[in-house]
RNA sequence: GCACCCGUAGCUCAGUUGGAUAGAGCGUCGGACUACGAAUCCGAAGGUCGCAGGUUCAAGUCCUGCCGGGUGCACCA
């Protein structure tokens, strides 16, 4: 309601200025004031339209005389108290706090389909070994951004790129074969969690290819041959990668996280989804064939020159090597044009996982299966969770998008990069991983797969739902050991997804696992506690058997009295009101940490409220009934914030 | 060398398209459990917003230069 509210206010000023003194402001910006005296919504448009005005005219108008008209002009609404001006000409609007809190009862409209079909990527960890903490970044971010578009009314398809014929995987496979002599049927019996093997075993290779350079043309051939397919190593890589990947998916289960469909590289090259956007670029002339300098032999694409004094030497972007195999760069563009409808192939698809909340995720295949599978691709746009170290890279990408699909959808596209999780040296320590003496000397260290240095994605849940047992035990000791899983589970998810939210996506994460492990102060768990402590009031309430008596319309003078007296009542109410107006900013800027700071401060907020007030205990129903009207009202959208960053509340803490 | 990101309290980070007195968490010190759950709350100490200019009624926020850190600039992904 307040968001409706603040877009009525803002068209009125708009249309108002643009009668009265013929200018066209774009936006009209609405603030919340730092100090609650300053009253609920300010509008700093009369500066605005001062300056305006003497560019136009020449002298400046007095803003505070402009600010005085302008707050005159805005017709009263029941929802507002009073407007008043301030300071240099500062429009201060004061809603009306009874009508708010009454108004806060009545559920949100729910969103209009958009009819948008918004294709999100993410996760694409290669299928040759565990995820680590900065791929779980990675799924985290995307996973919230599939929460908050949902919720504003788009259709979401959730894909995961499966680089499955890569050097990557190659490098496994030449682990296996070479460096374990290990046939296919003891690869099989390989028991327990077969991503942390290969993690372990990849490091090994990577080892190897250091003290003997000769083992490198191993890679080569076992990478060829697994491209060329139909053969044993072929047959394996596709036993390995696939083995992998269900592992990562069951790790990301462990937190939620589902997918709709995962494309397979293999696909990409064997359905001739290159060759057909190789034409397309071709005909295009967006890449030319060097037939001199270092490039020679190559297919290049160059970015189209911004200016005409860029320069001329510009290297570019192979994307078609001299032996005609074809880069990732090369592959993503054609993958990007299938998401938008523009290559008129498909794939073929099966089932690949169903899982128990009736969920099916599907796979790519060359093969074309009987059972009916959704229409995935066409998209209206696309959104690729990759990290800010492949900007450079991206930007080719879309570029190619861009000349090739010439409509707005590619603008609303976009590569959503976020920075990396570090270690810091004392995380390093912990895990019992030795650093060159100049690595002991810098701030962070970069988790590497091929030196299998980082925190594996299971060992930290674990180490989370270890901790989490031990607290709630304590607390509960009658619960049984499922229940109390249950609930050490739902804590150490809302405490991992909190800690790699709650940093904006440029910030790169230096981990800590102290702070990682912690359930205290700015976490999950702090909020999550905030819920059940709200709830169990509603709970008590019931017990006692307590008469209600609800509130209407008809109490607002009472409620006003109550409410005018008591800021810190207001200001904890008006912050709850105000959640649509951070999911809104969420969602635009595609930055999740500003819902879950947003969430903190609201749980926080409200523990200052429960320790003031003893709502329960009040004699005054009226008062009572107000109390109860801002838990509830905090409570709700505390559950919404949570839900929307993928964090469940526990029964009990 | 060029491009992008970052530099805010002892540490880790917020700071809404430029707005009114720069905020949290952790850590430190001191307090609050015979009332709705102490995974909580209250109080204190802690800041030349990297440096120097510029634009503006207004700059942590925008522009330029410099310093410091990270990343990228592959016929890897």
């Amino acid at each position: 309601m307040l968001e409706s509210l603040r877009k009525r206010l803002a068209a009125h000023l708009r249309e108002w200025i643009r009668e009265r003194f013929d200018l066209a402001l774009g936006e009209i910006p609405i603030e919340v004031p730092p100090q609650v005296e300053y009253g609920d919504l300010a509008f700093p448009v009369a500066f605005q339209l001062a300056r305006k005005l003497r560019e136009r005219t020449g002298p400046r108008p007095n803003p505070r005389a402009l600010a005085e008209a302008i707050a005159a002009s805005l017709p009263p609404t029941e929802e507002i108290a009073r407007v008043e001006v301030a300071g240099a000409g500062y429009i201060n609007v004061f809603l009306d706090r009874a009508r708010l809190l009454l108004g806060l009862r009545q559920p949100e409209p729910p969103p209009e389909p958009s009819g948008e079909k918004i294709i999100v990527e993410h996760t694409s960890i290669n299928p040759n070994k565990a995820a680590h903490i900065g791929h779980l970044r990675n799924a985290v971010l995307g996973d919230a951004l599939v929460r908050l578009l949902r919720h504003s009314g788009a259709r979401v398809e959730v894909h995961n790129y499966i680089d499955n014929t890569g050097v990557q995987v190659a490098d496994v496979i030449v682990g296996f074969k070479y460096l374990e002599k290990k046939g296919r049927a003891e690869i099989e019996a390989i028991p327990g969690k077969f991503d942390h093997y290969c993690w372990d075993l990849y490091a090994r290779v990577t080892a190897w290819y250091d003290e003997d350079p000769t083992a490198l043309a191993l890679r080569r051939q076992t990478l060829s041959e697994i491209e060329e397919g139909g053969n044993p190593t072929a047959e394996l890589a596709e036993y390995v990668s696939m083995r992998v990947l269900n592992a990562q998916l069951d790790t990301v289960e462990r937190l939620g996280i589902y997918y709709d469909v995962l494309p397979r590289e293999s696909e990409i090259l064997h359905l001739k989804f290159w060759d057909r956007a190789f034409e397309l670029l071709k005909s295009a002339g967006l890449v030319t064939y060097e037939t001199e300098g270092k490039n020679r032999g190559c297919w290049v694409m160059r970015l189209p020159s911004e200016g005409e004094n860029s320069a001329p030497e510009e290297d570019g972007k192979v994307l078609v090597r001299s032996d005609g195999t074809v880069v990732y760069t090369a592959k993503d563009i054609a993958y990007h044009l299938w998401k938008l409808g523009r290559l008129d192939v498909d794939f073929s698809y099966r089932p690949f996982r169903r899982y128990s909340n009736g969920h099916t995720t599907w796979i790519t295949t060359t093969e074309p299966t009987e059972e009916a599978h959704p229409e995935f691709g066409h998209g209206s746009a696309y959104l690729s969770v990759i990290g800010s170290e492949q900007t450079y890279l991206q930007k080719f990408v879309k570029e190619a998008v861009r000349a090739l699909v010439p409509d707005p959808r590619v603008e609303r596209s976009a590569h959503i990069a976020y920075e990396k999780v570090t270690l810091t040296p004392r995380a390093c320590l912990e895990l019992g991983i030795e650093l060159s003496p100049e690595e002991l000397e810098r701030q962070q260290i970069s988790m590497s797969g091929r030196r299998g240095l980082g925190v594996k994605a299971d060992d930290l849940i674990a180490k989370l739902e270890e901790k989490a047992l031990l607290e709630v035990r304590a607390r509960h000791p009658e619960l049984s050991d499922a229940e109390a899983r249950h609930l050490a589970h739902q804590i150490a998810v809302g405490a991992l997804r909190y800690f790699l939210l709650k940093y904006t996506r440029t910030t790169a994460i230096a981990f800590d696992f102290a702070e990682a492990l912690s359930f205290e102060g700015e976490t999950g768990p702090y909020i999550q506690y905030a819920v059940v402590r709200a709830r169990s009031i509603f709970r008590k309430l019931q017990e006692a058997e307590i008469e209600r008596r609800p509130l209407g319309p008809e109490h607002v003078a009472e409620i006003n009295r109550l409410l005018n007296a008591r800021d810190d009542l207001w200001t904890l109410l008006y912050f709850a009101a105000r959640f649509e107006e951070f999911v809104r900013q969420a969602c635009e800027g595609y930055e999740p940490a500003i819902l879950a700071k947003y969430a903190f401060q609201l749980a926080q907020r409200f523990n200052n409220f429960y320790h003031g007030y003893h709502i329960l205990s009040e004699g005054d129903p009226l008062k009572r009934e107000v109390y109860l009207a801002i838990t509830e009202a905090v409570c709700e959208r505390l559950v919404r914030a949570l839900d929307l960053l993928g964090i469940e509340v526990p029964e009990r803490m």
